[in-house]
DNA sequence: CCGCTCATGTAACTGGTTACATGATTTA
DNA sequence: TAAATCATGTAACCAGTTACATGAGCGG
């Protein structure tokens, strides 16, 4: 059997999380989350959850609310048996080596811009994830005394990364400043 | 014109260091890469070179080396302009917030497992995230003193990224610990 | 001579993307 | 009543993935 893909894994937590739930409840909790890399795209999320209908890991009951149809789902056994073994040590390799920052991307370039546009850049690098850094501390703030905790510390850990991120383009900024002396 | 993928603009910017190269330096690039997010799989750099050199990004020389024939590849003008114009301020507000963390998604949903299986979680995340800062910390070290300074500096973020994400673990282990007291 | 690295590609697949289509309900 | 939100989906597209195919050169 095919491996669950990052999205459908995703889905599974979510439906975990906020069963009974509809496709459109988990796309909007992609979209709400200033750090998800899934859009919650329709053409994304409703193909997933019918994989992962047909493959036994979630069920559906059709709700008519009003003139509306609601399609609402839950784990299967085999679907909550699917999310632990993701979430059981060990964790593999790839995962923990895994790390896309397209800020950096672009750094490891900056030797072909002139002395001033690459501190161009460093700026508006700093301020961008700044602005950033601050939507991020709201979140996690607005998370802190929610219900769910581990809603909570994982948006610290965005947090951490982000902060990571903005110490690094200062130290970055130091050492472009020397190069230039 | 279709925007250029992120493979796509890497490829761009390996090409403008590494030229005149050939798609395989290319592809061992990306393969060697401890952080890069692409294979550098033959399936994905081909095709990618050859939709550069059709839009006039790359040009290629076919230089035969023995029996064996290569393709030199280099930046065209409007090559080096859009490498500027993807490295020139302002940065896209999504690149900012791109944030994706494989450990940190199991995370939002620890929640299902037993306070032990969770504390077994971390312990194993820990153990691996730390691995791995060594050996990327070992990469940040190879490339100090490297001819190329952006390719160090670049090699910090990672190593960054990789201690901010081993102490906001050490901080989920500690609220874990209080929440079984 | 065997197997590894260099080197270039193709083919089948798949899981995302955007954009579109439809319709009920709520709110300004 | 118009617009936003809730709700479900489909279609076209595309850029990645793995796996395969081919072949030269080189070190043991």
């Amino acid at each position: 059997m095919r491996e669950l893909s990052r999205l459908e894994l995703a889905v599974l937590g979510l439906v975990s999380a906020g069963a009974p739930c509809t496709a459109y409840w988990i796309r909007r909790q992609f979209q709400r989350s200033p750090s998800s890399h899934f859009s919650g795209s329709a053409g994304a999320v409703y193909p997933a959850v019918g994989r992962l209908e047909k493959r036994g890991l979630l069920c559906t009951t059709t709700r008519r609310d009003g003139g509306r149809r609601k399609r609402l789902y839950r784990l299967t056994r085999n679907g909550e048996a699917a999310l632990r073994a993701w979430l059981l040590p060990p964790l593999p390799v790839e995962d923990v080596a895994f790390s896309v920052d397209p800020v950096r991307t672009r750094v490891y370039y900056l030797g072909i811009l002139s002395a001033e546009e690459r501190q161009q850049f460093v700026e508006d690098a700093l301020a961008q994830t700044r602005r950033h850094a601050a939507v991020v501390a709201a979140d996690c703030d607005a998370r802190r005394l929610g219900s769910d905790r581990m809603q909570y510390l994982g948006a610290r850990g965005v947090l951490y990364e982000t902060r990571a991120r903005l110490r690094w383009l200062e130290e970055l900024r130091r050492e472009l400043e020397d190069a230039v002396l």
